[in-house]
DNA sequence: TCCGGAAAACAGGGGACCAG
DNA sequence: CTGGTCCCCTGTTTTCCGGA
């Protein structure tokens, strides 16, 4: 298939092919190592149940059936893993229907690209060093694009070309990574309690920060803690 | 090729409420 | 604390067009 080849060394993209029972057959050397796996061989004929803990499996086994279902695409979904060596990885994840030649579903396409942290100097280039600094400390509070675009002193069209030329992102997205990373760190190294962390992180309610931290991380933020703290 | 503005479509944020 | 529903409305995104 011309898309394993196409995939197969690309350090930053994981890619990988499911059948129709949402087993996997066929995935790129970046997904083993994204996993902590020495080769692909140990994936290929399993299901995300052998492979991913349980509320994350969850999570994925949703995404395929809905592929599956309506056969249409997932898009760009922000996502953030929590990497083997205890870092957090923030993906831009993308799952494609693929059929057969009668047109029926036979399985689905899924790439996931790593979404690297751009050098100062690209963010000095661009003038977003002003913006990404305010949201960096200012993420608690109620950031709105259009101020953003202000103080960077562009127009609101163009601080989202730049923001999608740099980060991949646009405005929103980035001030969610920024809030979502701010409140994954808070679940992991600290005891704070659910609606203090969703509150620091800038939202207005908790059951609004639980729809969305499920949403990007893939477990609520209590089940994210059980699972990682003190792992 | 890059930029800005406008308009329209659309998604989704989040408040409120409730059940477990 | 989680997770579900409902629903309004805001803001985001896309697209198009014209100008530099």
């Amino acid at each position: 298939m011309v898309a394993e080849r196409l995939f197969a060394e690309v350090p930053d993209i994981v890619f990988c092919i499911k059948n129709r029972d949402g087993l996997y057959i066929s995935a790129n050397a970046a997904f083993a190592e994204r996993l902590g796996l020495k080769s692909i061989n140990s994936i290929l004929g399993k299901s995300v149940s052998d492979i991913f803990p349980p509320p994350l499996a969850k999570t994925y086994l949703a995404q395929d059936h809905y592929v599956f279902k309506k056969g249409k695409e997932i898009n760009d979904r922000l996502e953030l893993v929590y990497n083997r060596d205890g870092t957090l990885g923030w993906y831009l994840a993308r799952k494609v229907p693929l059929h057969g030649k009668s047109g029926d579903i036979i399985g689905l396409a899924s790439i996931s690209r790593d979404l690297l942290t751009p050098g100062d100097a690209d963010l000095r280039f661009t003038g977003l060093a002003k913006v990404i600094e305010t949201i960096h400390r200012n993420y608690s509070e109620d950031l709105k694009p259009a101020e953003l675009a202000k103080l960077a002193k562009l127009s609101q069209t163009q601080l989202e070309r730049r923001m999608r030329k740099v980060f991949k992102l646009t405005t929103s997205q980035f001030i969610r990574k920024t809030r979502i990373e701010a409140a994954a760190r808070m679940l992991v190294n600290t005891d704070k309690a659910i609606i203090d962390i969703a509150l620091d992180c800038g939202y207005g309610d908790q059951s609004a920060f639980t729809r969305q931290y499920k949403a990007t991380v893939g477990m609520a933020p209590g089940v994210y803690r059980s699972v990682y703290k003190n792992s």
